[in-house]
Parts: C-alpha cells; sequence; structure tokens
DNA sequence: CTTGCCTATGCAACTCGTTGCATAGCAGGA
DNA sequence: TCCTGCTATGCAACGAGTTGCATAGGCAAG
C-alpha cells in the first residue's frame, strides 16, 4: 500500500501532528489520496515501529500538545524505493458511470432524479475546479526554474484542474444525453 | 457500497455467471469499477438470499456446468433506490500523482527512473485509448436515438476517452517538467 | 502424454479502510 | 451556564477487498 509513501511525501514537504496530516488529506494531498485520521494515526505508529518516522513532544499554549512527525533518512530511502517500483493499475471505482449505464432501466422519474443528482454533483466539480485555480493563483503566480519541489507540486494540481475541466466538459455531454433521452 | 448495483446494471444488460461476471469486470465494466471474482461470486450469494438475483443452472458440454444469474424485479427496485440516492464523492487513489511530489526528494537517478516509468504508463493508457476508440466504431458506429440503453452506454465510453485523452496529455506535461529538472 | 491454459466455482486468511465512540481542554456564542 | 465546535489522540468492531489456494474437466501444443 502507498499511503505510508504519501505520508512520507508530506512530512519531508514539512513536518506535522497526525491531525494536520488529517487535514492536509482532507484538503490538499486528499484530492488525488483519501485518509482518515484513523488510518493515518495507525499508519504512522507501524511507520515509526519501522523507523521510517520520529515523533517530537510539542508543548501548545491554549490547545492540546501534538506529536509532530518528521521523515526519518530511512523513510526518506524506503521512499526512494518505492519511487523506483512500477506504478500499480489503479482501482477505479466511478460510481456515477454505473448509474448512468442504470439509468437504462430506471422509469421517467428515475431518470429526471437523476439529471438533477448530475447536476449537483456538476456544481460540486465546478466549485473543486475553481478552487484549484484559486489555489494555482495563489502558489504559483511566476513559474520558478529553480525550484524542482515547486513544478512537481504545480504539474500535479495542472494535473487536478485538467481532470475536472475534462469532468465538467463530460458531465454536460451527459446531461445532454440524458435530456434527449426525457423528450 | 455499490459492487451489488454494478452486478444488477450488468445482469440486466445481458445474464451472465458468476466467471462471465468476473471477465466483463476484467475489460468493459472494470474500466470504471473494478471487482475480483471472489468478491463477486460472494456478492452474488448474499444478492440471492436478498432476492435480488436467481440462478438458473446451464449444463454445457465440454466445459463446466455453470450458475446463469438474472436480477429479479426485487434487484431492479433495489437498483432503482440506488440511483435516486445521492453519488457518494469518490475516494481517489491517484499513486502517480505522489509519485510525482515524492521525487521532489529522490535524487537524480531516481527521478531519470520515475522518468522510465512514466513512459511506460504512458504507453498503457494509450493502449486503452485506442481499445476504446476501436470498441465506439464497432459497437457504435452510427447513433440510434431511439436505443437508450445504446446512448448510455455510448456516452459511458466518451467519459473514458475523455478521460484517457487528458491522462495523455498531462503525462507528457509531466514527461516535460521532469526532463526539464534533469537538465 | 504431459504440461500448461481455459472454463467454472469456491474456502480461508489476511489486510485495508470505515464507523462509532471516548477523552480532554479551551474558545465563543446563546 | 450550557452547548457547540475545534484541536488532538486513540480504541474497538466491522465490512470491504485481496491473495493464496483447491477442485475439476476439457482442449491444444509440444
Amino acid at each position: 500500500m502507498a499511503l505510508e509513501h504519501a505520508i512520507l511525501v508530506s512530512l519531508l514537504e514539512q513536518p506535522a501532528s497526525g491531525y494536520e496530516l488529517a487535514r492536509r488529506f482532507d484538503r490538499s494531498i486528499g484530492r488525488f489520496w483519501t485518509a482518515t485520521h484513523q488510518q493515518i494515526y495507525r499508519v504512522l505508529k507501524r511507520m515509526e515501529s519501522d523507523g521510517w518516522v520520529t515523533a517530537e513532544e510539542v508543548g501548545q499554549d491554549g490547545r492540546p500538545d501534538k506529536r509532530s512527525w518528521s521523515a526519518t533518512p530511512a523513510g526518506q530511502a524506503a521512499l526512494a524505493d518505492w519511487l523506483r517500483a512500477p506504478v500499480q493499475p489503479e482501482a477505479v471505482r466511478h460510481e456515477l458511470a454505473v448509474k448512468i449505464r442504470g439509468a437504462a432501466f430506471a422509469d421517467r422519474a428515475g431518470r429526471a432524479e437523476l439529471i438533477a443528482e448530475v447536476e449537483r454533483y456538476r456544481a460540486d466539480h465546478e466549485a473543486v475546479l475553481a478552487s484549484y485555480l484559486a489555489g494555482e493563483r495563489r502558489d504559483f503566480p511566476a513559474p520558478d526554474p529553480g525550484d524542482a519541489r515547486a513544478a512537481l507540486q504545480h504539474v500535479v494540481l495542472r494535473g487536478g484542474i485538467a481532470y475536472e475541466r475534462m469532468v465538467l466538459a463530460w458531465l454536460d455531454d451527459v446531461l445532454a444525453t440524458l435530456r434527449d433521452l426525457a423528450r
């Protein structure tokens, strides 16, 4: 599994507590790798016993103490090994595609409800695209050819933007098809 | 979970044995919903006890007997209920994106190996796109406005085609970015 | 004639991931 | 003052998904 490696990347970019990691997985990283706080805490513990990460107790005032995690050299080496391994074929789970094919076996009312649901779904993706574009303007206003980390983060973000644009165009195609059947 | 519903859609399109379903999940349906034969057999059994599907023993000569499954009216009703429910947010697991951000913490040699791996990955997606386009020519040579099932299958396939084209364009962007860092 | 592959179904063990719950201090609003 | 919500960590139980293996007949190639 690769959750370990996603955590390593995140910690190398910036050390963090389990809680902070969980929020990153809700926001930025979670766009291409989801994880709940439970998984993160459990995996961090395993990674600690493997020597991939170390924790430092950080006292805070006005807030509970936290354990700030960093990747160790052994962790970075494990990441390097994993980078060299072949990319696993993705396990796709595209629920909406199943529903669209399922619409062939629904009645008029069911299809009308599906159209409404696709519209809601489309609005969600429009919001995601807007937040990606805002993030791009904020974090990458001018390309810096010397900054490898920024260049790599930016190309991943461009992938997210391209994905969302593709999804929106396809959803328009889906809506046109569904509406055509309703006539 | 939605594996039940993916199976219902597939059986409504065409009754099948567990084995045949597994092959469909390897090929066409598996492009947007993966499942192994183990999962399929187990879920079919549960669906049978829920009354969503029924089996018919089919003797074959030259081959082992099989159990041909069909969706029941109760199964079709369950599918209709599910179609009406909100689409769950997808759990994205995009390993390559993690690796690309991880490349910021790899050395020259590691990045060179990642470039080779991305090229291999790109070739895979090029092959998938070619097979989609061949399938489109084969199955949808001329649009038939009266055939709802075909129209819906076609729009899902167009989604797959759009996805693969987007991925290929993005991988070119990724390769250009990685090669730029190697200079 | 043996070896490997395809059809066809299934059990058992395991890992991964989710859900529900618990604790605990502090901040801000009704 | 009480209630809600945020930071921060974690246990326990469950369900989903994977991996390895087993069985069993037929077919084709070497």
